[in-house]
DNA sequence: AAGGCCCTCAACCGCACAGCA
DNA sequence: ATGCTGTGCGGTTGAGGGCCT
């Protein structure tokens, strides 16, 4: 093997290319280390290299091989493109699908991703993401499809992401409880851990989760932005912990569930005596007149390098390249209608922008729906124990799933109201209107809300995905819900909301 | 046909962490 | 405890190609 590597003439070639360089270079004392594009010549001294040591001690690979490349340059060419078992070619719509719900519960952490996803590599993940994120907000659409706000909002309802948090996080409740941020910690402590957690999440939530917490969520919720997030050359890593303003922000809306009023398509329903769901007082911001459909406060499609420069996005609803056709729509408004595929969700949803979406510099991308969601569900819980009374940041900020086309159906979906707001929306009440008791499912099957069942198998991500004949995992719903976690329950079941546990997580509405 | 624009993707850069001396 | 080295991660850049005018 060794002894044919060394005969390959590629890599003789290449070898004798790079003494002359090396002479070349040694004229003045350094050789300097090549960049650009790799070579063929090049990728087989490499490989070569990789056969006879093996993967590792990449500064090596200079000394011992000849290679004028540096220690992270050999490396990162083996990852994303020598290395043997990489898949070739554009990812496919379950892979797709994968790298969307990923994202909502990771954020960009794409290594992670990548872990998730056998044989991409986190360079192609995020290439894809970004180009995913450019489209959409070409076309002013939301990041997330609602299936996943609302699916990781049951998720963490259950009890299976939030466990997460009390294991191994690095988060730091003092710092976190800084510039008037109070993280209840006792919220997690019943949850268990074993509830249908995909293997995946046991180790990532809560990292996305506490970088969520940790990443300025409150500029996140407080202007309108969807994803707590800060500037990209900013952005502190991990470890680090660092808030931006939280003044009179906290809980003032639930930028992922306002996203699922926002469908052109939808029934956009007035919001009774409401103001804006992320800002109960217009008269805190200079308004700009946005041409959007009213209410909207979708996800956006935020782009880092849009974040110091305020952008008035398109107001007219520009057509992606994957654009949508009335019957999509439908889909989207009528209950009886087909779920469209992933990439036809994207394109569906809008998200008009609002002027403080970008005012304070951060980046919808950087960190996942989860977060958003995981960090609302905490909000909720810290308002109500605070305050004694339900916010009415928190109705206002459910109350914009009223309208949803998630909920197609109105008629069918209880809505009430009560007086423990002033919006007239209770926590509970605002989550019941976008939470089926009975009636027609977003597919148009009948469905029950049943308890789920604790003994949920763990299996790995990838795995889970594959199952046959469990899940459909062609169907965003089903894809992006608990069933997805758990392919040994029946999806339809999980995909249905516990009225009472959402409420109860809200802030204990219910009796 | 030519130029400009846009998109994709490979590669680089800077930062952070872990392990070790 | 401190500094160094290797490695990994995420953000950004730039080349190349396709499309449009």
């Amino acid at each position: 093997m060794i002894a044919r590597s060394v005969r390959d003439p590629r890599v003789v070639t290449a070898r004798l290319q790079l003494m002359k360089l090396m002479m070349v270079g040694m004229v003045g004392g350094m050789i300097p280390l090549k960049k650009g594009p790799w070579t063929s010549a090049e990728d087989a001294i490499l490989i070569d290299y990789v056969k006879k040591h093996g993967e590792g001690n990449w500064n090596a690979v200079q000394k011992h091989s000849g290679l004028f490349r540096c220690g992270k340059s050999c490396r990162l060419r083996w990852a994303n493109h020598l290395r043997p078992d990489l898949k070739k070619g554009a990812f496919t719509p379950e892979e797709e699908n994968c790298i969307v719900e990923l994202h909502a519960m990771m954020g960009n952490k794409w290594a992670r991703m990548a872990a998730e996803l056998p044989g991409r590599t986190d360079n192609e993940i995020k290439n894809y993401w970004n180009t995913r994120i450019k489209r959409l907000q070409r076309a002013s659409l939301p990041i997330y499809p609602p299936d996943v706000c609302l699916r990781l909002y049951k998720t963490i309802q259950d009890g299976q992401i939030m466990g997460t948090l009390q294991t191994g996080d690095t988060y730091d409740p003092e710092l976190m409880q800084t510039d008037h941020f109070k993280i209840p910690e006792v919220e997690f402590k019943n949850l268990e851990l074993s509830r249908g957690v995909p293997s995946y999440s046991l180790g990532l939530f809560d990292t996305s989760a506490s970088s969520m917490l940790k990443q300025g969520v409150g500029s996140f919720y407080g202007n309108g932005l969807v994803f707590p997030t800060m500037h990209p050359a900013k952005r502190p890593r991990e470890s680090q912990t660092i808030f931006t303003g939280l003044d009179g922000i906290v809980g003032r809306g639930l930028p992922v569930f306002d996203q699922l009023t926002d469908y052109p398509c939808g029934k956009i329903i007035e919001h009774s005596g409401l103001s804006s769901p992320c800002d109960p007082d217009l008269s805190t911001y200079d308004q700009p007149s946005w041409d959007v459909l009213p209410g909207s406060h979708a996800i956006l499609n935020d782009n880092s390098s849009s974040a110091s420069a305020p952008i008035c996005v398109a107001k007219k609803l520009e057509l992606p390249s994957l654009q949508y056709s009335e019957s999509h729509q439908d889909s989207w408004g009528t209950p009886a209608s087909p779920l469209p595929s992933l990439e036809s969700v994207d394109t569906l949803i809008q998200s008009p922008p609002t002027k403080e979406m970008w005012s304070d510099g951060q980046s919808s991308r950087s960190s996942g729906l989860l977060d958003a969601v995981l960090y609302e569900s905490r909000n909720l819980k810290n308002s109500k124990k605070c305050s004694g009374h339900p916010t009415s940041d928190v109705s206002v900020a459910f109350g914009e799933i009223h309208g949803s086309p998630l909920n197609p159906s109105e008629t069918e979906w209880e809505v009430h109201a009560d007086l423990k707001s002033p919006s007239g929306h209770s926590t509970s009440s605002l989550f019941s209107e976008c939470t089926p008791v009975s009636g027609s499912s977003l597919d148009g099957r009948a469905y029950n809300v049943r308890p789920e069942p604790v003994d949920q198998v763990l299996i790995p991500y990838a795995e889970a995905r594959k199952a046959p004949n469990q899940t459909d995992c062609n169907k965003p719903d089903v894809l992006l819900g608990t069933a997805w976690f758990t392919p040994s329950n029946n999806c339809q079941k999980d995909q249905f909301f516990q009225t009472d546990d959402v409420a109860a997580d809200l802030g204990g509405d219910q009796p």
